[in-house]
DNA sequence: AACGATTAGATTGTATGCAAACAAGAGGGC
DNA sequence: GCCCTCTTGTTTGCATACAATCTAATCGTT
């Protein structure tokens, strides 16, 4: 009996938070998660018969989610060769810091360019004010999240946060392109958040503060520091426990 | 009998230029030029079954190619409502532009900071020549290619050049995100190619020059006029054919 | 006639079986 | 003893079969 068979739908039934329309997409999230959390270490490799078993689905869903990871950057996979947990994002970091510096303060600047295109035109955009009210919730859950120490939820949010910073600019390229590496970008955040997460969160209001008032140059200026600092605060964290 | 079936491996043998381990990868680069050449239109839907029968494989690498091609922003798909051609990249022209003008002065900002290393550490690097090497080689070979009027391969070599640039960077992070562009840049930039193509190409040497030089302000300005005026020459290009 | 529920068709998602390709080890030749 | 070759085992890649879901056309109701 190679693979599971029956039609085991139930199994854990994991995370509601998502629609989970197809079987594919959760057992990535799973993947994902485990590979962030070090149940599947850097460097080891993926078998996708061992993986099906793992997580009681056939091979076919587990290779979809293995492209799926490895177009994030978690995976590297050679033909007929299989596929491997990439190298920990420690590797990358500095690039990966690089690179949220000079995209993500476009994504800010354009923000701030359409908000401010919000208040004189007059066009209320329906999809702008739900994206601009789900930023409230965010900010909201963080402080709650904060307050009780849940620092793992904590980068989930942020990545809300960043994300939603990238819809609010309008631009599904920009979007597309940081769910590209976000996977990384959370994975690394996720090393240092216990640390960096309570003083990085109130700077995120400053970011949508000068969002709001339509200041691009502000915005982008604005984001560039904070990814800076967050930065700066990764390479602080693993110059004091180099262990 | 609703698939091909048997050992169908020869058919048509396709490109013999990169390496074809698998024959998904194969297919994959086959729809891609189609949607690039239009043989799918923008909007159009991708049906497995059809595309299985048209490309002489069965439905599992055709899945691949297009969630591979989905990662690339060619094509979108919802689960249990099937894949379509993404919409024409005319519509983020300007979001794509401006991306690679931040992305990709990083990029030669980078090649520039390792080549002055290279000068200075006394190291060759054996890869960085390699990749060295094959600039030159694009270079010579999109000189002939412009004169023989080839341009469909000069948009394929200019994306290639691209790449190198990238690769010298170093990063394995900046490759991966250009990667992820790279099919709508290689669109957009098929649309204009006849008329920017030849006047671009010589810019590709004052790029390479800067980078060798190390100068990496300038390698990171030279580079943002570059895709500046590749911007400025495809906005003219729609300007005069609104037809 | 317009609207909603329902059912038939088509299409995607998943499971399984088999063939191709890689990887490691045994055996023979130099 | 070392290297090369062949063989065997394991793993990925692909083809087919079937189940789950969506879509749209039909039928019934208001």
């Amino acid at each position: 009996m190679p693979e599971p068979g029956s039609r085991s739908r139930s199994s854990s039934a994991a995370k509601p938070s998502a629609a989970s329309p197809s079987n594919s997409i959760a057992v990535g999230a799973k993947i994902r998660h485990d590979i962030i959390k070090g149940v599947h270490p850097p460097g080891g490799k993926l078998r996708e018969a061992a993986l099906a078993k793992q997580y009681d689905v056939s091979r076919i869903p587990i290779r979809e989610a293995l492209r799926s990871l490895e177009s994030e950057g978690l995976v590297e996979s050679r033909p007929y060769s299989g596929s491997m947990v990439a190298p920990s994002p420690i590797e990358d970091a500095e690039d990966l810091f690089e690179i949220r510096i000079v995209l993500e303060s476009a994504t800010a600047k354009r923000a701030a360019k359409r908000a401010a295109q919000q208040s004189s035109g007059g066009v209320p955009d329906e999809r702008w004010r739900m994206i601009r009210k789900e930023i409230n919730e965010i900010l909201a859950a963080g402080d709650i999240v904060i307050g009780e120490e849940r620092y793992e939820d904590l980068a989930v949010l942020n990545m809300r946060f960043h994300f939603a910073i990238a819809e609010l600019s309008g631009s599904l390229s920009f979007v597309s392109l940081l769910r590209q590496i976000s996977g990384k970008i959370e994975w690394l955040y996720s090393l240092n958040v216990t640390r960096r997460g309570p003083q990085a969160w109130p700077e995120h209001r400053d970011i949508i503060a000068a969002i709001d008032a339509g200041q691009e140059t502000k915005a982008a200026e604005v984001m560039g520091q904070h990814v800076r600092r967050s930065r700066d605060s990764y390479f602080a964290m693993m110059a004091d426990r180099p262990a």
